[in-house]
DNA sequence: CCCCTATGTTACCGGTCGGTAACATTTTAG
DNA sequence: CTAAAATGTTACCGACCGGTAACATAGGGG
């Protein structure tokens, strides 16, 4: 999906249904065959973003299989990479969030479902791999990745993933340090 | 201000100036002779909150001076207390930033330097406090901050302020503890 | 009172946007 | 080759938006 590029770019709102539709090397008509309105246009664009990132997750669980810890490491890890190769603009979910204020728009119910999901399993691996406040470190974890973006446009922080990787270590060493 | 109600709660680009001058209890040409466009008003309204927070920060200097981990605390507990009270629409600034792609927008300006200033403050203050690994530290700060509205907003948390308050205060402990 | 300034009203401009209709063109399949 | 399906082209619609012009009204200070 071309149009994602420019959404991220531009900002959902600034981008219109033409230049989407060249981005995509057709033309408006045949943009409106596929796609019912700018809206589903949107959300079908979203659910990309969130599909591809599910996947992910299943991949690495896939690649530590039994192994919450590593699932963890792992993770921090593949994200300090995406933050590396993001540049200016963001997080797209974050900024489509910021974009769509209606409550009630569908590509939000999407993101938002993701979001969960993506929450409850770093709450189900910091169980797993026994920390003793599973709740408290998912959460930290979290507020770091969702804050890594806004770091990285705002204040401009270069070593913001290699900050995540650091906490999510040391989680797991105090850990086994604790449980040995 | 009363467009900034506006603003946030609907987002930048969805509020006309028609429903600003309304929500001012005046009307469009008045408005446009106090500011030359719509992009001046934007301006103005994120120098307000910047200013609001900046002054925010001078209080905090003078209540607790030459006590950077007092500082440090009475921020994070701040900035706890504002987290509570935000609802569903996260931080004015960070959806700011998401719906003025443009870099060289005069608003993105005021909001960079700002955040650039906080988080030079933060560093101050973890250096001036004799953290191990200052940068380190008021980058955590920094993030886990940023990543609360983001937080809040999508996945729905509700202790975000209180993690960051255990965070700080844990690194307070930590650093008494070890230079004791 | 009168003048000057601030504010309000209305109507409008040019532009852009999301979306559609009608028709021409190309591609594909049988 | 031909029919049908997909795609492209153009022009348009109504709505909204940022911004302005012209003019009416109010109000306050001398």
């Amino acid at each position: 999906m071309a149009a994602g590029d420019l959404f991220h770019k531009h900002g959902i709102r600034g981008v219109g249904v033409e230049a989407i539709a060249e981005a995509a090397q057709t033309n408006k008509m045949t943009l409106y065959r596929y796609f019912d309105s700018k809206d589903v246009l949107i959300t079908e664009w979203v659910r990309g973003i969130v599909a591809h990132k599910e996947e992910d997750w299943k991949d690495l669980n896939a690649k530590h299989r039994g192994d919450p810890e590593g699932q963890l490491q792992d993770w921090s890890r593949r994200t300090a990479a995406k933050l590396r190769a993001m540049e200016e603009r963001g997080s797209a979910l974050g900024n489509a969030f910021a974009e769509l204020p209606d409550p009630n728009h569908p590509a939000r119910r999407v993101m938002k479902e993701h979001k969960l999901r993506e929450h409850k399993r770093v709450v189900r691996l910091c169980k797993a791999a026994g920390f003793p406040d599973p709740a408290f470190s998912a959460n930290l974890f979290t507020m770091m990745l969702e804050g890594a973006h806004s770091c990285g446009t705002c204040v401009g922080m270069r070593q913001i993933g290699e900050h995540l990787v650091q906490v999510v270590d040391l989680m797991v060493e105090n850990n086994r340090r604790r449980t040995a």
